[in-house]
DNA sequence: GGCTAATCGAGACGGTACGTCTGGTCTTGCG
DNA sequence: CGCAAGACCAGACGTACCGTCTCGATTAGCC
């Protein structure tokens, strides 16, 4: 049989990729570029990506886009919880690190439709989960409305955070703290 | 003394922009095809704007982005006033013209930090006027709270709107009602 | 290691430009057009050749300039074969290819100090060989002077049958009967 | 009454198109430098001259190319009158002005047939005078051959000299006294 | 322990677009 | 109406990448 894909290749393509994006923007990361940096022969990228557009969405689901992951334990007070998650996701996409990786994915959502919006679901899902999980606890407490739609919350705040790291404008605290605040006083029952 | 700056070269390149965005992507547009189209020479591209990015941000700002104008009258009711605004707005958004529109902003954002912020500034300007207008007389008139902050409100609204475009998931008609009926139940009196 | 450069597509340039060159003029050759008609791409052509020059160089010397040649066999008249060869030279200059080829010799001469040097040096080489070789013969028979300098003798030839196809009236066989008469006088012993 | 042309635009082109050419080739020389450096309008160039070619003709008409004037009294020696000026015309195409003016001349005539030609013919005229004149003189005090040809003659040191600035190797003060020996003893009676 | 088949690096190839430069033409307003 | 100034259309310049295509050199299994 012949010779097995390197992984030594494909680890070193997808980190070159991160660097380019966190260094320049990604509309000039190149293939060329990229290759070089990687120590990768070109067409060894070909062979494997179908375009710049799908390193960067490897890249992202396998490194991770700070910010994308509801690490947060739940308590029993959701005001806390909500603050705590919304903030920690605001703070992920404020260091420049977040805000170059979270453009690129805007970059490439605005360019490249398709693969865009499976990305973005991707990233979303756990965060939506999350939030259903919290609101649904929410209600079984009794805080909480019964006709909350949680998905229409999450994308709600999906959508501040991604606008906030796409024109470079980071959610202050106060801003978020506000945010939280406005919303569980139209969700509270 | 010498000759004067051709108007017609200038809104012809401009209209091309517009159509070349609107039939592809941003990024797919070329100075080159732009020239072309226009019926004008590359030179002649090149003496006026800098980048491609600041000849979109001139198509924008001239031409309008769909959604973007808060045309929208004030009556008593609060609810309804928002409700048509922001149902407006996404409507615009919503439309192939706006949706392309809108990403091609976003691309350019995601690319050319300095002019997106600008580009953004300009055109959310006249949005958060409405808005802060709008809530200023609800609180005159004692439905909404003193301490509600009107460009949050703003900011939240265009967030949702053009992240909705981004993905190309234009938010629906029930989606728009609960955030608008949500909105209100967090910032009524 | 990587693939070989294309011998067909040096070739087809080579080709490209003999072929401008007889057709315009030299001035007239354009590196795109010379790329179009061999049907290859532009950078193909910048990556083996440093200029417009360095192409018809390499094309004069491994095509061939009708006239350089001095294929001429010695005899033991030495009127006759110096007619013969002169002649011969004449001639292939007075074809519209060898005008053509000669005044773009000239051309690039008159531009690219450097290579012109170096290509009239090479066509030169054989032909002052040549005369060197017959009129060493001559001496040897007795019928030459014994101080007669042989290149100045190639240099005139080769300056008078130059000048005759830069301003495009090719040497008479008049012309070039008497030349050689003349200068045969002025070498006999 | 239309205002005249001006002289003063007129000759400081003609003094740019000088200037440009001893600086560079004349291949590189510009109109719109050469408007800059004269301090007038590209149309006024424009206005008064259908090429560059034209130009440099009336500039090398006008100024002088130095060596083509015969400025050289007659004697009754001829072998010093012919070597006093092929030696003078040589040591002025030796000058570095002068090679840069006659390789401009040469590569003008190169790539304008036509008008290179008749520049040829102007410049060559009062040469092929004198000559003619000289060997007349000549063969009245019968020093030379009655049946010379002058022309021949003047042709051949004007190819020779031209050829010499061409390549850039001017003619040794040995060249030239060689080649005036040997073309006496060729005409001699 | 050789055979074989896909991998890898390197980089040439036909292309497209870049941003710049110059050519010629035209349009201003001043003198 | 000549002229300086400079915008205009046109198109070549030399460069950078694109995605495809050889090359020769490894490197697994499988015989």
């Amino acid at each position: 049989m012949p010779r097995p894909r390197s992984e030594a290749a494909r680890q070193s393509v997808l980190e070159a990729m991160r660097a380019a994006v966190v260094a320049g923007t990604y509309e000039a990361v190149t293939i060329e570029g990229l290759a070089e940096t990687a120590g990768v022969a070109k067409q060894t990228i070909y062979r494997w990506w179908p375009s710049k557009a799908a390193i960067l969405g490897e890249a992202l689901l396998e490194g991770d886009l700070p910010g994308a992951d509801p690490a947060v334990a739940m308590s029993d007070d959701i005001r806390a919880d909500l603050h705590a998650w919304f903030s920690a996701m605001s703070a992920g996409l404020a260091k420049p690190e977040g805000v170059a990786l979270a453009r690129a994915l805007i970059a490439v959502t605005a360019t490249d439709h398709e693969l865009g919006l499976a990305l973005n679901e991707r990233l979303a899902a756990p965060i939506r989960e999350w939030v259903a999980e919290r609101i649904a606890r929410g209600q079984s407490a009794g805080e909480i409305r019964a006709d909350v739609d949680a998905d229409a919350i999450a994308d709600q705040l999906i959508a501040m955070a991604s606008y906030a790291a796409l024109i470079g404008q980071p959610l202050s605290a106060e801003r978020v703290e506000e945010t939280v605040t406005r919303l569980l006083r139209g969700i509270a029952r």
